[in-house]
DNA sequence: CCCACCTTCGAAAATAGCTTTCAGCCATGG
DNA sequence: CCATGGCTGAAAGCTATTTTCGAAGGTGGG
């Protein structure tokens, strides 16, 4: 050394085209332990113990903790296949990862009084996901199309929801209105069912009601059917009494409930899901008039925002 | 300045104390880019769309890559989090494993004129989950916290939303009440800024808007702030101007755009899951008063439940 | 038992990579 | 048109990693 092969070049080069995977270091470090040194082992053994810790080290940590030098724990690395200690970091910081993501058993639980703030907020959004693919795994995509091609040709369009339903109404209708379309939402029965009076053939009325069986909501729909115009039911049960009333029924996924969440407010999540549907349907299918309408009403608030940027 | 505070501490000391985790990063760079200089949304854009490759960087090589300076690189590292750049190629790494242990295929492509409705319907799904899961990692836990805190003891509450805003507003306000608490959603600005007045320290008010800069919702929500009423803003940017007069702010994730889909109108799924969280948050801890009130306000709803089962 | 040689090891020098500073540039607003 | 302030990259400064090198300890042969 000088005369033996430099150190330099200890694992061989080839380490550096083909770094090992992380997920084989446990093994590498058994297979490769009996031909290493002793205090090599010490290295090796610190970091499959426990790969995430030891990601966090700086070589000085390291070689430190295992009561060895920085050139130990680079030696080390190298006889582990890698170009060098800050490469075997990395593929530690990513083995950590994946055994964390495997052990992620995700929240399923309800949500309980006494759970943390940061765990309400992930059960939440969690449930909220399988309530979005519970809805677009049951949505009868017939009904939906017939829904779609009655509004886009409506003369005009009414829309009955009550509470938490009236406000899916009128995201619905403010969506429709953007795009040039006439539509008005109801939650004062008394108007809503005046209002279905004048409806006629080829109008549309829809009816929104988590459970079905809102009087107030059934009630106008009725009357609309009555006058020939295409009714639309949006609910969660596809032989709820609001049924009875609706030409084409779009269902909900139910959504769980739990105490400190009806199951009136987890509906809302599905509803909205079919109601962006039903807008960006017809949107399609109204594209010539919809994009000019939907740019203008764009352009029309711009003034109403702040020219500020960030805070002055 | 010597001038602004060094850029030592940009990413504030916090960052080293909660490094984020890795699965947070894309929604990260999306919820900050808009905040961010030009070279440095190059950067965190490159970075987000693959971390696996970037993990493999230097510095300087990702710099180069940007085409920008490592200043620039160490910068951006910050923006999102993390102490340095070190930490930052860490996580890529980690996010890297992950991604390739979950391999979710998934289609992310816009929605086009053109798509059959199916399609729609899967899509639509699928952004707002993606939306949902972006706003849960990206929200900072220790506002909501504090918004839930104060919401739980005020006197009374005002919301102030404009548009889509509006609809997340009542929603809030709709679910305060339930639960027994004084809180009202005002979307007429002038009736806004007159209730605002009369708020006082103890009370609470909220300003939603996604952009942060609708003028009509930033106004009352001034006044409120000048009468020390602690308020909370939620909106897309945490450095948009409603900021300014916010205590507590609360950022949604911005959700992407397309033509058929304003930013305005992905913004809802975002704001409403805070909106959920934040109500939660109350119930639970005002839970003597709040559980009764709910059981209350169903019984009072049963009867306007019409008695029908399933089609007679 | 002693010597020559080899292996193992860590201190410290050398280097590569990361971080900070700083001065120039460009856009913005007066 | 100038002043101001934010954005940027070049380069200085520093830290972490890598390499060198020689000392300590062990081993086998004389």
């Amino acid at each position: 050394m000088g005369l033996s092969a430099k150190e330099t070049f200890a694992g061989d080069t080839e380490a550096r085209r083909h770094p090992p995977a992380p997920g084989i270091l446990r093994a590498k470090v058994r297979s490769l332990a009996p031909s290493m040194t002793r205090s090599m082992q010490r290295v090796a053994e610190t970091v499959a113990a426990d790969p995430a810790a030891c990601a966090q080290l700086t070589v000085t940590a390291l070689a430190h903790r295992t009561g060895t030098s920085e050139a130990t724990v680079v030696r080390t690395a190298r006889v582990l296949g890698y170009p060098g200690y800050r490469d075997l970091r990395l593929a530690l910081a990513a083995l950590a990862a994946q055994q964390q993501a495997g052990a992620a058993p995700s929240v399923t639980a309800d949500i309980a009084v006494t759970d943390p703030l940061p765990e309400v907020v992930a059960k939440l959004a969690q449930e909220e996901q399988l309530c979005l693919s519970d809805t677009a795994a049951q949505l009868d995509t017939a009904q939906l199309e017939a829904a779609v091609a009655a509004l886009a040709t409506a003369r005009r369009t009414d829309v009955y929801g009550i509470a938490a339903s009236a406000l899916v109404g009128q995201d619905l209708t403010q969506k429709l209105l953007r795009i040039g379309m006439l539509a008005h939402c109801h939650s004062d029965p008394h108007l809503a069912v005046t209002n279905a009076v004048q409806l006629r053939p080829g109008d549309v009325a829809i009816g929104i009601s988590h459970s079905g069986s809102t009087v107030d909501v059934i009630e106008p729909l009725r009357v609309a059917f009555d006058q020939g115009a295409t009714t639309v039911g949006i609910t969660s049960r596809r032989d709820a009494p609001i049924a009875q009333y609706a030409d084409i029924v779009l269902t909900t996924a139910p959504g769980r409930e739990s105490e400190l969440r009806p199951a009136a407010m987890s509906s809302r999540t599905s509803q909205l899901l079919l109601v962006d549907c039903l807008f960006i349907g017809v949107a399609q299918r109204t594209y010539d008039s919809a994009a000019p309408a939907l740019s203008a009403s764009y352009e029309a608030l711009t003034h109403r925002h702040s020219a500020a940027g960030p805070r002055p």
